[in-house]
RNA sequence: GCACGCUUAGCUCAGUUGGUUAGAGCACCUCGUUUACACCGAGGGGGUCCAAGGUUCGAGUCCUUGAGCGUGCACCA
């Protein structure tokens, strides 16, 4: 008698009934607390710490499947060490995404109501901002309940929350103390669209054809796809080594006739010009171009601004003076023309024009008085002279103190280092951290431009407001990284370094996020924790790839191909939804999510649910801490769970949850679902089978947290109150067992072949056939009598001693060998051409090992043990090919 | 241009430090309602591991070159 009516338990289990109800319960018994676990002795105190911080989603809308991805990652790896014993925690929070999260907003309003920000007063349209993510704050939480995920919702963060602003003003004001923060005026990246600075990672670049013009200027012809800017050039470049040009002297002045008249122009001789590239000649505009820049600063040029932030000419284009870049590019070639300068004109030019990835207009550089991170600067740090560049590097070279997975992005990141140009930190956003840094004039004088000072500017920086009158805070915000590059510390108490969590959980264990914010934000979490503590961030480092379609296609919205995780987790659960993310990936590689194989987890998700009917159902409630062995498939069972449980340790421990997700799955559904289960229902020992079972669940509950508590709360295996809290399995060694001589694979695989022949010969399922079998063969048989009968639909075993059962074909499993009775069944022909390919590939399998073996290098400089393993495996192939002779002769 | 990665069954991908006759899921074919599950069970077909060289007793795995695809960075006067 089972413990349970079959119809106590639905046949599909239905995550709609559970997800809710188990996430309240779970948050609700304070268990993703690791306090709460202390207290109640779930957690020892002194035990080992394992934390995470949530990279905190942007509040810009929803999460989508590349959320998803990172949440069932991070939740698996939380769940393993809790339930190891670990005093593990997961930090949640939301980042405020300054630039993204405010081009939203004002984009909603534009579209609304068709005003823009400037129709609201900076506290009004901050009013507006703050609501909005407040909503997507709500949405997003919600979401990431419905994952499942056990982060510890009471230390919860955002990034523009108090304390974090706190650290944030705290940080800043040490930087600018130790002068690695400055502010200064130079080339940087302007979206005139959104009207702020963004810095050179959030550009992006995309091709552009436009025509390319050949001017004339002067005795050069010079090349540009942007006339518009050329009205103030009175430097022209060319490379110092370059003939054409040799009898021009560095400083020259040459007169010539230009865009507004005549002007007179300066040679410049610089190695940075590539003369293969058009005429080798070319003319620069320090205001707007970065390399420009570069050159003017290393010869001590100036440069004008030809374009306003608003996007539209200045005064120095005299009639061209207010117009919109594009429309005075038309013109600007007309009047050239006419003035006979236009050389040629290239339609068909490619070039690559700068974009603001975060849903603003076209890049203008611009010279703008800003903040900036210096990186290259030396400082004393410690004890050592160093720069934050180094600071950066250091933790990531070979044996340092943090290792990124997959291992080749620390190539990408070193590279990354050596390229970075001081980190740009002011925005003219209003949505963010206002810079904490005040301005007051000595004299009377109140400009506008209070942030361009003069001498008599008094500047303050400080965590507070200063005291006194006059005081003006900086207009700027800070870029949203330099926040979340305090996210390790600034969420456990930082800037108070006696803070708990900071000193119970910081360094982080880990850190889950998408390879594409390598550069943003783990960059800038290593800067910004090397700098403040002195020490890493995180250990390690593990890069999720993108989620991409079935066809490996970008998701998005213009194509249709999104996935959404809520959507999925709806209809098929979350559990569902997590095994597709983490089977089949691998860090660093791109994810490719479709419906199949969402549905085919979702199968296995059923599939665990009626194997716990199975248990339910049709076993004793019996206390199954100590199962005997009793058969050769229940010593199977034991040897195969002992390795499956050291096997999905060993994988999540190196973090390799795709190897732990598929061994597991290959481990459930076919060793204990199609063979023990099997074997159960004659054998019927029900100790081992809940034994095998509570494993299983425990091993499994970190993947698929919901349908495994679910289980859990239905079979009560274990005893914890709930399955986050079960221990994790160690296999007991004294339970393994080495099953005899493999004697159930030996037996399975007879099955299997008897299987084969049924099919092959098309013999009714309703027909049971009988063997016969003799000596050791007999007695193995004989042992798993009734699961051999059951399984390869047997009614009777014979015995025999001497003479081959007549009208009967041999089976052969390595040395277990029986025969079936098949009067009047089997063609004998078609069973000869069987058995001589089966022969013919033995044959070629002993030739080609005993090759090898008389191949004299081999013996002498293989390892002894691949000779044997060899050797023993050429004595089996000649054993069953000797048998296959036999059988071939019996039946001729 | 520089760097990194990928190329294994029709599709999506595993394949750990080189070592049994290369695996899984999906799809496909045949059979099936046996007391967990048709979101199922049983059986099967299908691969010169991108190409060419090389190292080695032994290469899907290591090296070189090439091809195709992808990504990052730089340049784009």
């Amino acid at each position: 008698m089972g413990n349970m009516e079959p119809n106590d338990i639905p046949k599909a289990y239905d995550p709609k009934e559970w997800e809710g109800k188990l996430y309240r319960q779970w948050e609700e018994s304070g268990f993703f607390n690791p306090d709460t676990c202390i207290e109640k002795g779930v957690t020892k105190a002194g035990a080992e710490a394992f934390s995470i911080v949530l990279p905190p989603p942007n509040v810009t809308g929803h999460l989508h499947a590349g959320h998803a991805a990172m949440l069932a990652v991070e939740d698996s790896i939380v769940r393993y060490h809790r339930m190891k014993g670990d005093r593990t925690l997961w930090v949640p929070g939301t980042d405020h995404a300054a630039i993204a999260t405010q081009s939203k907003v004002e984009s909603i309003i534009r579209k609304e109501e068709g005003k823009t920000r400037h129709d609201f007063s900076r506290e009004e349209f901050l009013d507006r901002v703050g609501k909005f993510a407040q909503d997507s704050h709500d949405r997003i939480t919600h979401q990431v309940r419905k994952m499942g995920s056990s982060v510890d919702w009471s230390r919860e963060a955002y990034t523009l929350d108090e304390k974090r602003s706190f650290a944030v003003r705290t940080a800043f004001k040490r930087l600018y103390d130790d002068g690695l923060i400055y502010q200064g005026d130079r080339i940087v990246n302007w979206d005139p669209e959104l009207q702020t600075t963004v810095s050179d990672d959030e550009i992006e670049r995309k091709e552009e054809k436009s025509p390319f013009y050949y001017l004339q200027y002067g005795p050069f012809v010079i090349s540009t796809s942007r006339p518009e800017t050329k009205f103030g050039d009175k430097y022209v470049v060319m490379h110092p080594e370059d003939a054409r040009y040799s009898e021009y002297a560095h400083g020259q002045q040459i007169s010539l006739e230009w865009i507004g008249g005549n002007i007179a122009a300066t040679v410049i001789k610089d190695e940075s010009v590539d003369p293969a590239f058009g005429t080798g000649v070319m003319t620069i505009t320090p205001w707007h171009d970065a390399v420009d820049f570069d050159i003017a600063e290393r010869h001590g040029l100036d440069g004008e601004q030809i374009i306003g932030f608003d996007g539209k000419l200045l005064g120095i284009a005299g009639s061209f003076s207010g117009m919109p870049i594009l429309e005075a590019r038309k013109k600007i070639i007309d009047l050239l023309q006419e003035k006979g300068l236009v050389v040629k004109i290239d339609e068909d030019y490619v070039h690559s024009v700068a974009t603001n990835s975060r849903g603003g207009g076209l890049i203008e550089p611009q010279i703008k008085k800003q903040w900036f991170i210096a990186v290259n600067k030396e400082f004393e740090h410690h004890g050592t002279t160093t720069t934050l560049k180094e600071l950066m590097r250091h933790p990531v070279r070979p044996g340092g103190e943090i290792t990124i997975l997959p291992k080749q992005f620390e190539k990408v990141y070193f590279h990354w280092i050596d390229n970075l140009r001081d980190w740009c930190i002011s925005r003219q956003i209003w949505y963010g951290h206002r810079i904490p840094v005040w301005y007051r004039k000595q004299s009377t004088d109140n400009s506008e431009q209070i942030t361009n000072k003069t001498e008599d500017t008094e500047v303050y920086c400080g965590v507070e407001t200063p005291e006194g009158e006059g005081w003006k805070q900086d207009p700027d915000t800070l870029d949203t990284w330099f926040s979340s590059g305090l996210w390790t510390f600034s969420t456990l108490g930082w800037p108070d370094e006696n803070a708990k969590d900071l000193i119970a959980y910081h360094p982080t264990s880990l850190l889950e996020t998408g390879y594409d914010i390598l550069f943003f934000w783990v960059a800038r979490m290593i800067l910004m924790s090397e700098y403040f503590l002195n020490t890493q961030p995180f250990d390690t480092v593990y890069l999720h790839g993108l989620v991409r379609d079935g066809q490996g296609r970008k998701m998005s919205k213009s194509l249709g191909n999104t996935i959404d995780p809520l959507d999925v987790s709806e209809v098929h659960g979350a559990d569902a939804m997590r095994l597709s993310l983490l089977s089949g990936t691998t860090p660093g590689n791109d994810i490719r999510l479709s419906d199949e194989k969402i549905l085919s987890m979702r199968n296995f998700t059923n599939k665990l649910w009626n194997l716990a009917r199975y248990v339910g159902t049709m076993s004793e409630s019996v206390d199954h801490s100590n199962p005997e062995p009793k058969s050769d498939a229940d010593k199977d069972l034991l040897q195969k769970l002992g390795t499956i449980v050291a096997g999905v340790t060993r994988h999540i421990d190196r973090y390799e949850l795709s190897m732990a997700v598929d061994e597991l799955r290959d481990f459930t559904w076919g060793d204990f679902a199609d063979w023990y289960v099997e074997t159960h229902k004659v054998e019927k020992n029900d100790t081992l089978l809940r034994y095998a079972f509570d494993i299983i669940i425990r091993l499994w509950h970190p993947f698929m947290p919901f349908v495994t508590e679910a289980i859990h709360q239905t079979l009560r295996l274990d005893k914890s109150e709930y399955l986050i809290i079960a221990r994790w399995p160690e296999f007991d060694t004294t339970k393994r067992v080495i099953a005899d001589e493999n004697r159930f694979a030996l037996v399975k695989d007879l099955i299997i072949k008897i299987r084969n022949i049924r099919a092959i010969y098309r013999i009714d399922p309703a027909v049971k056939l009988t063997v016969s079998a003799r000596g050791a063969s007999e007695r193995t048989i004989r042992d798993n009598e009734e699961v051999f009968k059951r399984l390869a639909r047997i009614n009777e075993v014979k015995s025999f001693d001497t003479d081959i059962p007549t009208h009967s074909i041999p089976v052969q499993s390595g040395l277990l060998q029986a025969f079936l009775h098949l009067e009047g069944i089997v063609d004998l022909d078609a069973e000869r051409k069987r058995l001589g390919k089966e022969l013919a590939d033995s044959e070629r399998y002993a030739a080609s090992l005993e090759a090898k073996l008389g191949n004299p290098s081999f013996a002498n400089r293989a390892p002894e043990a691949i000779v044997t393993q060899t050797r023993t495996l050429l004595d089996e192939t000649n054993v069953k090919a000797d048998e296959l002779r036999g059988h071939l002769a019996s039946i001729s």
